[in-house]
DNA sequence: AGCACGCCGACT
DNA sequence: GTCGGCGTGCTC
């Protein structure tokens, strides 16, 4: 082995530092082990490395080995020391998190980092293999199992752990068994077993009796689905998977999952909430032989870095994860699946602002693998792809089973009697299935009591005094809340400007309807699922179970109703008001009205037994339901997508938002200001010229510069906010364009108070 | 992000 | 006369 002085490719390393920098910097190979003996450590990519960075020291990751640098060597300083001894990251991993930064203009350290778990970001910590087990003591493996006859929970877990005389992970019996650490701690106090410490190798094998059932038969959609995305195995090749609530897109994963397991490879699931999806890991932990490791940002650091483990060591067959799942280490990746791909969580809205569809595309085709987007109400922008061909396009029109699609009507409200917000239409429809035991579903996107209280005296209204908002009225808690800086006040018993003592509460929320619903149902359950019903733990459960037993003949609530929970038995499903969705300003509420309405209606006649879907509405001649109604959501995407072509919006032009925020509204705008004369300035050189000539140039780039002005909510958290697009034909163009933008905006002196962000293809307009 | 350097107010 | 406020600039 050559002395590390010669220089040669690999006597330069770069490395990027956990800290807010675009650049990574340049460094000095570490000493060679001093003790002479144990082999000097191999320096690889994706390492994580301690180096000095400016006064003190950084814990920093490995990009690559180079023979030269741009920097002055006497400046180079050394690694102190390598904390890994294999890379915590691959090849294939750097790859996609430095393609990242880039397109999303994010500094590379901290994409790098947001990949790995906390305890990782800090210098300390060699990786840990060991994970916490239990084993059985002689006492354990000798007693007489009739003896626990009575705690038939402590007799499974001995059983097993009998037959693992080396020892079980905690976590995998969690996984297999569920929730037992009362059943251990019983266990370890009558001595029949101890905790250990295991290596974390080797893959899960099965719970004896847990086999994984051959699952219901797939209808002739379902199969060919499976067969396409099976043939592409091995080769990057992309899918919109598009099926109806309750065609069987989780049994096509579930067998692709099996198909990718049989040639050895490792699938990543990606969802919008795990919380909201506790049935789909339910059904995976069933049917597969191996428990998925489950990645999310509610599990506690433990949890979280040992199933990051299992994963980036190759052990976990399948990862289940939400958005930050996209970056997880996986050696043997041969398919990804991303599920309700259309939903806005997967994007990230703040800090690192990536898409995780987008990157989970980017990844497989960085991997070579095939990449599966489901949904019942695709994007526009994947259904585009579909429709262009540049993704297969995989249509599971039926439900599964019996179950026929629910009918839906618009009910027009205008000079209708309501009560409860209910026309006598929807009122008599409710009684008629709840008369015949099927259960309502009531969807009423507002929650709280009123959205307004005012003075009848003198008008006076309550507002947020840190918002351009209404306070909204919740009167179990007597009450007014902001729903956008989450400020609070008591409820006033008198008029605070006028002392009047005529306040009244307008419109109506879900504590509201669930209230003005009782007098009208005597006798009938009715449960409210909503962020205020379901905040403390186990609640959502709790409510969810009781609509199971049937209990409740009418559910209601807010969008919380329209993810991942099915509801068999419900027959008649009301959407109560969306109105005022119909007009929003962002350009994608036409989209996302429609995704809602589609994902509730699906709620309705899962079973055999059929559904029906009441639209209330002020507005029936809307061309947004007419489309739904009669050509149903692909129908409505088809229109939605002609009118995003004539207005050149994505995914006919791309879009960049930056957002800036201030104590004073100027504060916002002058920055903003700034960062337009620097855009057309990147477009023309520094020459002096009128502001029209400029802004022609800056479009002969091929961008657009569109504001700045407020945000559609002005004020909010007590700042001042407002915003500027940047919009261009071609991705490259906005990326080129950006790439010089982003590093001029960080020039930029920074005003006190100023915070701003770039928004690469952002989702959320506000 | 840290951390230093660097110029203007109220204190032992 | 100093201690300390946070504005500006740098980190291979």
């Amino acid at each position: 082995m050559p002395p590390a002085s010669i220089k040669k490719p690999g006597s330069i390393l770069r490395v990027a530092v956990a800290a807010p920098l675009m650049d990574a910097f340049d460094y000095l190979p570490p000493p060679p082990a001093s003790d002479g003996c144990t082999a000097t450590p191999s320096l690889l990519p994706g390492q994580r490395v301690l180096v000095p960075f400016g006064q003190g020291r950084r814990v920093g990751i490995l990009l690559e080995l180079r023979a030269t640098s741009d920097q002055d060597p006497a400046r180079l300083k050394t690694i102190e020391r390598l904390l890994d001894a294999r890379p915590v990251l691959g090849a294939a991993d750097l790859t996609l998190i430095r393609w990242a930064a880039d397109y999303y203009r994010q500094p590379i350290g901290e994409a790098l980092f947001s990949a790995l778990p906390a305890r990782l970001r800090r210098a300390t910590p060699i990786l840990d293999e060991q994970v916490p087990g239990v084993s059985a003591t002689v006492a354990g493996r000798t007693l007489d199992l009739e003896t626990l006859r009575r705690a038939p929970k402590q007799r499974e877990l001995l059983t097993l752990l009998r037959s693992r005389p080396e020892g079980i992970a905690v976590a995998d019996l969690n996984a297999r068994l569920g929730p037992c650490a009362a059943t251990l701690r019983s266990l370890r106090a009558r001595g029949l077993l101890e905790t250990c410490r295991l290596a974390a190798a080797g893959p899960v094998t099965p719970a004896p009796g847990a086999t994984a059932g051959p699952g219901p038969e797939l209808n002739a959609d379902q199969a060919e689905a499976l067969r396409r995305v099976t043939a592409g195995l091995g080769g990057f090749s992309p899918f919109l998977l598009d099926g109806v609530t309750g065609s069987g897109k989780t049994e096509v994963y579930i067998r692709l999952i099996e198909a990718a397991a049989a040639r050895g490879a490792q699938t990543l699931l990606i969802v919008p909430e795990i919380g909201l999806t506790p049935q789909l890991r339910e059904r995976l932990s069933s049917r597969l032989p191996d428990p998925p490791a489950v990645l999310h940002s509610g599990l506690a650091a433990g949890d979280r870095e040992r199933a990051w483990h299992r994963a980036a060591s190759g052990r976990a067959g399948v990862v289940l994860g939400t958005r930050s799942a996209v970056f997880v280490p996986l050696p043997r990746l041969g398919l990804i699946l991303v599920d309700e791909e259309h939903d806005a969580s997967l994007k990230q809205q703040e800090g690192f602002r990536y898409s995780a569809r987008d990157l989970a595309v980017r990844r497989a085709q960085l991997v070579g693998c095939p990449v599966v987007l489901g949904s019942a109400t695709p994007s526009l922008e994947t259904l585009n792809n579909a429709q262009t061909e540049r993704y297969g396009w995989l249509r599971l029109p039926q439900r599964a089973g019996a179950a026929c699609t629910p009918r839906t009507s618009l009910l027009d409200i205008r000079n209708q009697p309501l009560q409860a917000g209910l026309s006598a239409v929807l009122r008599e429809e409710m009684r008629t299935e709840i008369a015949a035991g099927n259960q309502v579903l009531l969807f009423l996107n507002r929650r709280g009591y009123a959205p307004v209280l005012t003075c009848h005296a003198c008008g006076w209204v309550g507002e947020c005094p840190h918002c351009d908002a209404r306070l909204t009225l919740h009167l179990a808690r007597r009450r007014l809340w902001c729903h956008h800086c989450g400020w609070t006040r008591p409820l006033p018993d008198t008029c605070p400007d006028c002392k009047g003592t005529d306040l009244r509460m307008l419109g109506r929320g879900t504590e509201r309807l669930d209230e003005e619903l009782r007098p009208l149902f005597p006798g009938v359950g009715i449960a409210r699922l909503d962020r205020d019903t379901t905040r403390r733990r186990g609640e959502l459960a709790r409510l969810l179970d009781e609509v199971r037993r049937g209990e409740v003949q009418i559910l209601l609530g807010t969008q919380m109703l329209a993810k991942g929970h099915d509801f068999p038995g419900v027959t008649l499903v009301g959407i109560l008001d969306l109105d005022q969705s119909l007009y929003a300003s962002d350009f994608r509420a036409p989209e996302r009205t429609a995704q809602l309405i589609v994902q509730v209606t699906g709620r309705a006649g899962r079973a055999e037994r059929p559904g029906r879907v009441v639209l209330q509405t002020r507005h029936p001649e809307h061309p947004l339901l007419q489309s739904l109604l009669r050509d149903g959501y692909t129908g409505f995407a088809t229109t939605a997508l002609a009118e995003r072509r004539e207005a050149e919006l994505p995914p006919f032009s791309h879009l960049a938002l930056l957002r800036a925020e201030a104590p004073a509204a100027e504060t916002a705008s002058a920055f903003l200001n700034q960062a337009r004369l620097i855009a057309e300035g990147l477009a023309e050189g520094h020459t002096e010229e009128a502001a029209e000539g400029r802004a022609e140039r800056l479009a002969e780039t091929g961008v657009q510069c569109y504001g700045p002005v407020p945000a559609p909510m002005e004020r909010r958290g007590g700042r001042y906010r407002a915003q500027l697009l940047i919009q261009s034909p071609q991705r490259p163009r906005l990326q080129r364009f950006l790439a010089g933008w982003s590093v001029a905006l960080r020039a930029l002196p920074r005003s006190k108070g100023l915070r701003w962000s770039l928004d690469v293809d952002p989702q959320d307009m506000s």
